[in-house]
DNA sequence: TATCTGATCTTTACGATGTAAAGATAGAGA
DNA sequence: TCTCTATCTTTACATCGTAAAGATCAGATA
């Protein structure tokens, strides 16, 4: 897509480079963490600054503004340079979005733990998926919307894997039941599948603006969570355990 | 997003013109159906046949394919045609994913219709709704994944409210309310987000290829409808009326 | 120490896209 | 017949992804 912008500078903003010049430049270990500063001659860890200049970006200026070129004009290189890291902009998104899947995983891990009641350890991991999304708007979006991901990458596999492995030890544990990777009945796996269908579509629909209709006509002032927490509690109703 | 295909024909390919597609085209008042050779001077419908390319398009080459030269060149126009019908890629979208909600509340419609026992009046929609995104892919992606939509054009805002307003009614009646347009309790809010969720979120974890894990993993050969089926059961368990 | 080598980054180039603006064309009315 | 206007085509430009060739630096080697 064509960005339509205003914007009009050239595109190697070589001027904040910095030449040389300061001939000491003894540049060991990869920068220091004095910030900006001095461009490097090679940057020495060009891979980590383009995935967070590009993490950035999509939460700047969305899914659209990402691209090869405006997240190496956030890092301050060459258009170029991030195809030597990433191959394509199919990589770069990719290694993103398994960064994103990765804090998504943690979020919802640690949400669990802080979990004490049998009630609060049902709602626990789901609020965490829809708290991960609104937070992170881009970067579920870049997990779940865009068609530009590669799960052949190990990392996007991984992260992805751990995931869903996550979730179905959570509907087995609320079951009861021991899920092992193998095989599922038709009862389990129904029960995963409406799991996670409830609340990535909740989310889907959330973020992209189409509760509000509902949320308009409930009693006044009712969130988006309230809405979710009564649609577990519906969902779930006498099926906690103990 | 740059192609990277192998085409390189002329943009403007004034010469392939006519009798391309077999796709009917009747193109009403001018040109008697002479059949001959002739590019027409004005098309004369120009508006509904770049619709029908748009969407031969999209089915055929995804969203990524589905852009303005694109759809002018399969309507054998040039690149810049669709500007004057549509405005931009945006409205182009927009007016083809009114045409999808037009299409896939038509299809649930009719799914409802044929339905007589209260268990199928339960599961026609549900089912009606994935089977019309199975058909459609494309056209679904297109109504619920793009960001490029315009819902303050009236087409596509008044074919999305009907489709939420089938799905208000449907709850209702499920539930044996009559569920006004103005207020909705917190109750029937989070029946009609959850039942929303639940189907928008399987048909897009569906659509991506994510419950192909929990697919391999169930017993031998079930497929995602018996899948489906079985979620809306053990969803709708004991409430069935009557 | 001086040079070579490979990895990293920059330049340059090309075809693709969306969109604006100006030119051409034909159907309808004067 | 002539003009007007909506429709369609050409031309132009900024941006994008990506390939390929040139520049530069770190470390190994001689």
């Amino acid at each position: 897509m064509a960005k339509t912008g205003t914007r009009t500078k050239t595109e190697t903003a070589r001027g904040a480079r910095r030449t040389s010049s300061a001939g000491g430049r003894s540049r060991p270990a990869p920068r220091a963490p004095s910030a900006k500063a001095e461009t490097p001659y090679h940057h020495g860890a060009l891979r980590e600054a383009l995935l967070e200049a590009a993490e950035r970006v999509l939460e700047r200026d969305g899914l659209g503004g990402l691209t090869l070129r405006a997240v190496a004009r956030e890092a301050g290189v060459s258009h170029a340079a991030p195809t030597h890291h990433f191959g394509d902009l199919t990589g770069l998104v990719s290694e993103l979005a398994a960064i994103g899947f990765r804090q998504f995983n943690a979020a919802m891990a640690s949400a669990c733990n802080a979990a004490t009641t049998p009630l609060e350890r049902m709602l626990a991991r789901p609020k965490a998926y829809v708290g991960y999304a609104q937070a992170h708007p881009g970067m579920y979006g870049l997990m779940f919307r865009t068609e530009r991901l590669d799960y052949s990458r190990p990392s996007l596999h991984e992260a992805a894997e751990a995931s869903f492995a996550g979730l179905a030890n959570a509907i087995g544990a609320m079951r009861q039941e021991q899920i092992s990777g193998n095989a599922l009945t038709l009862d389990q796996g129904a029960a995963i599948a409406r799991a996670w269908s409830m609340v990535h579509g909740f989310t889907t629909l959330l973020l992209d603006g189409r509760l509000k209709d509902i949320l308009e006509r409930l009693p006044r002032g009712t969130t988006a969570e309230e809405l979710l927490e009564a649609i577990l509690k519906s969902t779930v109703v006498g099926k906690l355990p103990g």
